[in-house]
DNA sequence: GGCAATTGTTGTCGTCAACAACATTCTTCC
DNA sequence: GGAAGAATGTTGTTGACGACAACAATTGCC
């Protein structure tokens, strides 16, 4: 139990007005988050909704999302990959991996290969056009990221990051 | 520029087997994640799903997932908030909320009063059976707290907490 | 040669955020 | 006092996403 929580954890509630009335007097905004401030996860799930808003408004002009911007990535750092290994590397679901591509493949930033040493398996590349197109979208990234270094503050980034590191 | 990505950057890739041959070397775990690894958002995401398996993990005997619990968190520690206050205050959306409420209310944890000082209002407060489910719930969120202090440490989860209690 | 495992694909289901539209009720303004 | 606009709860749709299950083609194992 942290510190937090340890006041009110096990207290029921503090039972202001039993009847029913709402009274407007809490939209103000002190409304009390009780054990829900001890949580790692709540902070970590609004913190990720701010970010991944963020990274979709600062990356809009291209229309790139979080995880398409991931798969370009890795495939533009591991050419020739196949779709089971990126699936693997970031956690992503080999069924989900396939609409993405074909999203991307559509846009002509990727393409598959026909394996012929595995013809089961597809080598996916980035084609020229998305090499281009990445390293646009890394430089929208970065710039994303500083607004991330805006908000909590550089060096509590460069925490987050060491903490985190472990998960990537 | 964190100083992980500063060196492959803006290059392009490293180009290796420009071909297709996808050689199952990679397949070890040596797949670069380039430019991802200084996103705080990829960390934060990665992070993110491995607290809310361990969540939905800890709690699923009481079959509550992370949304519920905040929502009956909240309301447990001020009985009588609006839907509309609720919403507000968690950052979900008023028409989510209807179907949260609905489940836990069929439940019958939580029982919509129609408030009288304003009758498009529903005041929102815990049942008896409400009350104590809650504190259970809460003493397995505790233990869900615990297993994240063993993963990541407990200065970490402190610091993380710190760093992100602007986002609560 | 035959059988299990792998790879990509298709499909379904459930969660969740983002909207839009609507009826009821409140508030404001004339 | 009554009309216009805003707020509240509700219903519905859309799209991103994770989890599964089933399938054909191909590979690897025995």
């Amino acid at each position: 139990m942290t510190a937090n929580a340890a006041r009110a954890d096990t207290r029921p509630s503090p039972r202001r007005r039993a009847g029913n009335g709402a009274a407007p007097r809490e939209a103000a905004g002190d409304i009390g988050l009780d054990a829900l401030v001890g949580h790692a996860g709540y902070a970590v799930r609004r913190f990720e909704i701010w970010i991944f808003q963020d990274f979709i408004r600062t990356l809009g002009e291209v229309d790139i999302r979080p995880t398409q911007y991931s798969v370009l990535t890795v495939i533009g750092a591991n050419p020739g990959l196949s779709q089971m290994a990126v699936a693997k590397r970031l956690g992503i679901e080999r069924a989900r991996l396939v609409h993405l591509l074909d999203s991307l493949e559509q846009r002509k930033l990727v393409k598959r290969i026909k394996s012929k040493e595995d013809r089961r398996s597809h080598a996916l590349h980035l084609t020229a056009q998305g090499e281009t197109a990445l390293t646009k979208f890394k430089r929208l990234a970065a710039e994303h990221e500083r607004h991330v270094e805006a908000k909590i503050g550089k060096e509590n980034r460069a925490h987050l990051l060491r903490i985190l590191a472990g998960f990537t």
